[in-house]
DNA sequence: GCAAGGTC
């Protein structure tokens, strides 16, 4: 028998715990002979072999894209195992080789579609007629999960049709990437947007058409027009400060909005300012009203892979991947990339959730040292929990994801967590108290609203009669006569003694942009963007857009193409679109940004990867990807129509008029710079804003060092884009705590060497906080007025003729002030 | 020499 893993590390922990003791390069063995190989990942990728017809240089041939494709072999690299170097190379040779030798195969592959992949593409390789079985890890890699996948091996062919729609994905995808090719060519010919035109930079001069990328650069543009079309951002209200006769101290915040005051007749500060000159502490004020409410709140899901991310703030979507995967192969948690965020229901027993939460314990006791006894708080409940938490078999939903993943969810290893890194620890624990609030249900919360008010207002603040102030707590509780008397004694009619009455600006709930750590999860949910019903079911039940695995890339390719840029604004990572961003979405047909598209494809899958009969789901997969094809081609037949003819930039058909905002850029700059504008440009949008751009003033070097104190590029390409010129300016002016960019670190170092000031630790940390330190080292590199009025008085005296230049530099002036005194 | 997404 052979088993074949996804990696070492894996084949490792099977070799562990199946007893596969002897290990002779580079492989594992038993006594019987039997053998645990692993793959390094894909080893494989599909090529079309015709790379002197698809080439960078001409569009024409790519309308018709290539109807054979083959699984080649991917570039060679090394990895380390056993402090040795093996070549993927080497594997992709002999786990085949092993293959032809053995009746009876494995497949111990992670547990998706992508795992298929690397075991059929090893196994297509080898052409063997073996038995196939699969192992499923599904539930995460313990001791007892292994066993119990193992002694429960079954039919692979069961999950074989997974690798169809693997195949089917990966083909549409380079689909995909060959449109890619054809778009580059014509954006750089400036056939598309005077942004996307011309080439410095190989990869950021690529205009790229990805089935996931481009429906999230979408997603962020709809965002960030949210976030800028929002003019009213706080509002100001009057509020007063007291205490009860008992003497607790409270808040009372005007209630604008049980009023139905508009928000916009609140903007300005005077009036909240008028109404509280109208009152006094010795007015008297009194509670009208106490209420309370029970609400009922529903237990949160436990984590998928995109909610993980979204809640560390302080990591990256890559970082917390990073740390989850590091927890899966230490036994700790399920399988880290899943978008499921319930356990299947075989798992929900009382013996199994016993033994659970024993080790949550247990492991989060060994690390007590480094983890606060609040955050361990939640291990108190689970005594009475695991009851609550049992199935409840009449609202059987008879969700089958018994053979998908299940959620992020602690394992039941018992382990002494005090190797583990900081932010591994911080995860884990973070796992388990969702998993333990997911179980514990529906909690009741008590929300009490106290109201009170001026007796002698009668014109409230707005003319309004009732004026009432008003603050809300809420406690969590079953019991609402219990919570009534715990909460502090207030009383209908009692009288509040008045400290303070002031004017607060309160901030009002507005969009914001999407932080980086957020994206993943904007991807899982984007269902819940999309008005119509269907599709949004559909894309839920396909997990939204790119997978566990591949979403935290998505950012990452948007800034290489400089689609999108990130500014830190209040300590948010915010994920802002740049001109150019806009530039690409603007060319684009609808098809290839809607995450629609997506959905249909994710439908196909489902139907290939559960048809059961292995051959219609290969016919399946070879129809979907011609499918695609032909989809693609009709568009590249299109774009070679209609720029094809002219490449030299200048578009003809279906140009839209300029906006006036554009046509008075374009007449502001003529003036200004006094040039003739040729009629055509005004009646042509592309090429008004070719015109605005190629004539545009090159910036002064001043406003280019203002703009550096955002810490966001300021390279010519950045500043070509007004957007990014826009984001620069707001990053400023909203005291962005961008770290400083490289460039301007290079420059306080090397003005902090000339100048002898040391750099303080401040200044390596913000742009803004190092543009100052720029600033100071300058001025110590300039000579004061004073300095500068003795040598012109000096030189006047002597008659001394100086050069301006000597003025800028203090060392210089000190120098000839000490040579004229001398004289 | 640059391409998509998914892995590692």
């Amino acid at each position: 028998m052979l088993i074949v893993a996804e990696k070492y590390r894996m084949a490792h922990v099977l070799a562990k715990v199946l007893k596969f003791e002897k290990f002779s390069w580079p492989f594992f063995y038993n006594e019987a002979g039997d053998v645990i190989a692993y793959s390094q990942g894909h080893l494989f990728q599909p090529k079309h072999l015709k790379d002197d017809l698809y080439t960078w240089s001409d569009p024409k041939p790519f309308e018709s894209l290539p109807t054979e494709l083959f699984m080649l072999p991917t570039v060679d690299y090394t990895i380390r195992v056993r402090k040795r170097s093996l070549s993927t190379g080497y594997l992709r040779e002999h786990v085949p080789m092993l293959m032809q030798e053995h009746d009876v195969i494995v497949n111990a592959c992670d547990p998706d579609k992508e795992g298929e992949r690397i075991f059929y593409d090893l196994f297509n390789s080898a052409q063997t007629s073996a038995v196939v079985l699969r192992l499923d890890l599904s539930k995460g890699i313990t001791q007892s999960l292994i066993h119990a996948a193992y002694d429960n091996l079954f039919d692979a062919r069961k999950t074989k049709a997974k690798h169809y729609s693997a195949q089917a994905r990966l083909c549409g995808d380079l689909g995909y990437a060959l449109l890619t090719s054809v778009m580059t060519f014509y954006g750089r010919k400036g056939c598309l947007h005077p942004l996307l035109a011309g080439y410095t930079d190989k990869q950021k001069s690529v205009v790229s058409v990805g089935r996931v990328l481009i429906p999230v650069l979408q997603l962020i543009d709809d965002q960030c027009c949210l976030v800028e079309n929002v003019k009213l951002k706080q509002v100001h209200c009057p509020y007063v400060e007291g205490r009860t006769e008992s003497g607790a101290k409270v808040t009372f915040y005007y209630d604008w909005q049980r009023l139905g005051l508009p928000a916009s007749a609140l903007s300005d500060p005077r009036l909240a300012q008028k109404y509280i000159q109208q009152k006094s502490l010795n007015d008297e004020f009194v509670i009208e009203s106490v209420i309370n409410e029970m609400h009922v709140v529903s237990a949160p899901d436990m984590y998928d892979t995109a909610s993980m991310q979204a809640d560390m703030k302080e990591l990256s979507p890559t970082e917390t991947l990073d740390v989850l995967q590091s927890l899966y192969e230490k036994g700790l948690i399920t399988y880290p990339r899943t978008d499921e965020t319930a356990l299947p229901d075989d798992d929900m027993t009382s013996d199994k959730l016993s033994a659970l939460f024993a080790s949550m314990d247990n492991n989060l006791n060994s690390v007590s040292d480094r983890t606060s006894k609040s955050s361990r708080g939640f291990l108190e409940k689970h005594e009475s929990l695991i009851e609550n938490a049992l199935p409840d078999n009449s609202n059987n939903q008879s969700n089958d994801i018994s053979a998908a993943h299940t959620a992020l969810s602690p394992t039941s290893a018992q382990a002494n967590l005090s190797n583990l890194t900081d932010t591994e620890i911080a995860v884990y624990s973070k796992i388990c108290e969702r998993f333990t609030s997911a179980l514990e249900g529906e909690k009741s919360v008590c929300i009490t609203t106290v109201t009170g008010k001026f007796t002698n207002d009668k014109n409230g603040m707005l003319g309004e009669q009732d004026a009432p102030f008003s603050f809300e707590k809420s406690t969590y509780t079953s019991n609402l006569e219990k919570s009534k008397s715990k909460y502090i004694a207030l009383n209908e009619g009692d009288i509040i003694l008045l400290d303070k009455i002031n004017v607060r600006a309160e901030a009002l709930d507005i969009p914001q942009y999407y932080a980086e750590n957020e994206i993943p999860l904007v991807m899982l949910k984007v269902g819940d963007q999309v008005s119509d019903p269907v599709v949004a079911k559909l894309l839920h039940e396909t997990k939204g857009l790119g997978s566990a695995s591949t979403r935290d890339k998505i950012v990452a390719s948007l800034l290489k193409r400089d689609y999108v840029e990130i500014s830190i604004i209040d300590e948010r990572r915010c994920i802002i679109i740049t001109g150019k961003g806009k530039a690409i979405l603007s060319t684009l047909p609808n098809q290839f940004k809607s995450p629609v598209t997506t959905a249909i494809w994710e439908h196909e899958f489902y139907k290939i990867e559960t048809c059961n009969d292995l051959e219609l789901a290969k016919q399946m997969r070879d129809g979907f990807i011609r499918k695609i094809y032909t989809q693609l081609e009709t568009y590249i037949k299109f774009l070679n129509k209609r720029y094809g003819r002219n490449v030299q930039g200048v578009s003809s058909g279906n140009d839209t008029l300029p906006s006036k905002e554009l046509i008075f850029k374009v007449k502001q700059l003529a003036r200004l710079k006094q040039l003739e504008l040729p009629i055509q440009v005004l009646n042509s949008n592309s090429l008004a804003e070719k015109w605005l751009l190629t004539n545009a003033s090159v910036m002064h070097s001043s406003m280019k060092e203002q703009l550096e104190q955002s810490g966001l590029s300021t390279c010519n390409n950045a500043l070509r884009d007004e957007r990014r010129i826009d984001i620069r300016k707001q990053a400023i002016q909203g005291k962005s705590s961008n770290p400083p960019t490289q460039a301007q670190m290079l420059k306080a170092i090397k003005l902090s060497k000339q100048s002898g000031v040391r750099m303080p630790e401040k200044a390596k940390k913000t742009a803004s906080e190092c543009h100052v330190f720029i600033d100071e080292c300058k001025k110590k590199l300039t000579p004061s007025d004073e300095q500068i009025n003795t040598l012109k008085r000096l030189a006047a005296k002597h008659r001394y003729p100086v050069s301006k230049l000597i003025y800028k530099s203090r060392k210089q002036t000190l120098n000839l002030i000490n040579k004229l005194r001398t004289k």
